[in-house]
DNA sequence: CTGAAAGCGCTTACAG
DNA sequence: CTGAAAGCGCTTACAG
């Protein structure tokens, strides 16, 4: 057995109220004892139990953190935002898988309810009422990453989705395109699917281009469905000069479909990404993307939500500026 | 306030130590007992609180895991397998972001201490006897992955480094290639460092092909590395014909290189990388390369960890096959 | 079949 | 300056 806060008590010759005191620097107690109480300490190597202490503070100074897919690039940058922070303010981080699975995603929360964490950051995915509804009833603070919600004031950190979007496709028309095709991501998608959209329809018809739906096509996100979507683009409409995709991996996928067509990029058709994840910089040609900074958004998030737990207040939602990484995928048309 | 055990027994007029017992499936009850208890948890909301539980069990129902940066591909996909396991069997699991600095770890591992976890994955990262001497200290299991350790018997979950760098270089061979050149990860890493330079000297030997001090130079694993080492093989080194790195990320880097000096990749020099991460799919040439099934081995380590920890007895070690994946960036020498 | 009580390792009024 | 005591929300002998 490790040694207990009365073990030094009874060693040092004090009460466990005064190891207490000592251990929190909380004061009156003379210099003397506090010395006596420091030495036995270390003599006995003791260290304070924190389920014991959050038992009784009813705080763990743990949050959960939930995502769809832990394993995607884009999570393990929040991640890795968030649990620098948290452990900075010495708060632990436990994580979630969801799938995006609902069964799952409500026996997580009920986990992170038993476990009693003080917060929650939810990312990347809908939340959705009954999601809401179990949150309400946990009563601890919640932010959404990456993601929105109409159900009360749930703070958020996000890029303008729509906003980013429609600057990318500025930029692609700045460079002298007009036929531009994007690959969407999931159909619906009220986060990041509709509102990339919105952007991309919207910038078109800021310059009096129209919309052609054959120009438009639905992936989910993941690489393979941008490799799909492209083919389909370079069948129905092989006039198009540039393609912008909703995220890196569907950007790549196109890419590598191009590529495996016999055509080069950029010189036979332009393409633009969105998220800016490490490996647009690694492929060839270095992919011309959309950047949201996801690793500062995660830290944000991990330091609202801490804020909101030590405060009691509720923090305020925050837009993160995205920008426009140029790199060799876009080509000037003259 | 959320209601508590107290208060669903008082509102059941049972006692705490009933609705304990029927929370648990206990036995010794009547049937009206439990139907009454059941129902008023379920009127009350009443949910269970881990933390007390934790006080009196000993046991958090957590793991804590240590990874050098948990945001690499390589890490997630690991956390990936680990989370599965461990939330299939109710344990929730805690992440660290080690950076690969000393004094983190440390503070990491004594802030798991306090919380209690009830194991440790230990991951990528040599086991130093100063954390061997805090883990012994805390008592707990721990299962090492992708590394080992001389101290005591702790188990861990790898695959045979040596072995697979060898069969890779053999696979080189035996499509004809006999200027094989290495980029090594980081000079001296016990793990993935030195046994997998160890393997291509060896699959050299096998076939009377001497070594050249020339062919070898050393990254750190990562994507810029890669490139950078690609830039002094060309250079110093122009007849070699196929070269084998120790991580798909820096495969991917001299890809690149190779690319930007406008040579083909499999036609003027062929590319093999280590791993087999999502991204050596995505790139184009699709990257040939020697996998190890990182999702399992987190899965398995989680397994073992928690075998360890419900049974007190200490879990075997485990080597997981590796397979070559054949892709394209290896071309047939005739 | 059921309850009173001790106890897990702490913190925090309260009293002196 | 210091200690005795209550209590956080549970589990588990022990007794009946």
């Amino acid at each position: 057995m490790n040694p207990t806060i009365k073990d030094v008590a009874q060693k040092a010759n004090v009460s466990i109220a005064t190891v207490s005191r000592v251990l929190h620097n909380l004061g009156g107690y003379s210099d003397k004892t506090k010395q006596k109480v420091d030495q036995t300490i270390k003599e006995l190597g003791y260290q304070p139990n924190a389920i014991a202490r959050g038992l009784i503070n009813k705080r763990t100074q743990t949050i959960g953190v939930m995502f769809p897919d832990v394993s995607s690039a884009f999570s393990s940058d929040l991640l890795h935002g968030i649990d620098e922070f948290a452990h900075d303010r010495n708060y632990s981080v436990m994580v979630c898988n969801t799938d995006q699975d609902g069964k799952r995603t409500l026996k997580y929360l009920q986990l992170l309810r038993e476990k009693q964490v003080d917060g929650i950051i939810f990312s990347s995915e809908v939340l959705k009422k009954e999601y809401y509804d179990v949150l309400e009833n946990m009563k601890v603070p919640v932010v959404l990453v990456s993601s929105q919600t109409d159900f009360a004031n749930v703070p958020y950190v996000k890029v303008d989705d729509y906003q980013a979007s429609y600057d990318a496709v500025m930029y692609l028309i700045s460079k002298g395109h007009r036929k531009i095709a994007m690959i969407s991501g999931t159909k619906g998608d009220p986060i990041a699917g509709t509102p990339r959209v919105e952007g991309y329809r919207k910038a078109l018809g800021a310059h009096g281009i129209s919309f052609d739906s054959r120009y438009l096509v639905y992936g989910d996100f993941l690489y393979e469905s941008g490799g799909r979507a492209m083919e389909v683009l370079l069948r129905k409409a092989p006039e198009v000069t540039a393609v912008f995709a909703a995220s890196d991996e569907m950007a790549i996928g196109a890419l590598s479909t191009v590529t495996k067509h016999g055509m080069n990029v950029p010189e036979d058709i332009s393409i633009m990404g969105y998220d800016d994840l490490r490996l647009a910089q690694m492929v060839t040609p270095p992919l011309t993307t959309v950047r949201q900074p996801l690793y500062d958004i995660g830290k944000v998030a991990s330091e609202k939500l801490i804020y909101m737990i030590e405060s009691g207040k509720t923090a305020k939602s925050q837009i993160f500026n995205h920008s426009i990484v140029e790199r060799q995928t876009v080509r000037t048309l003259t």
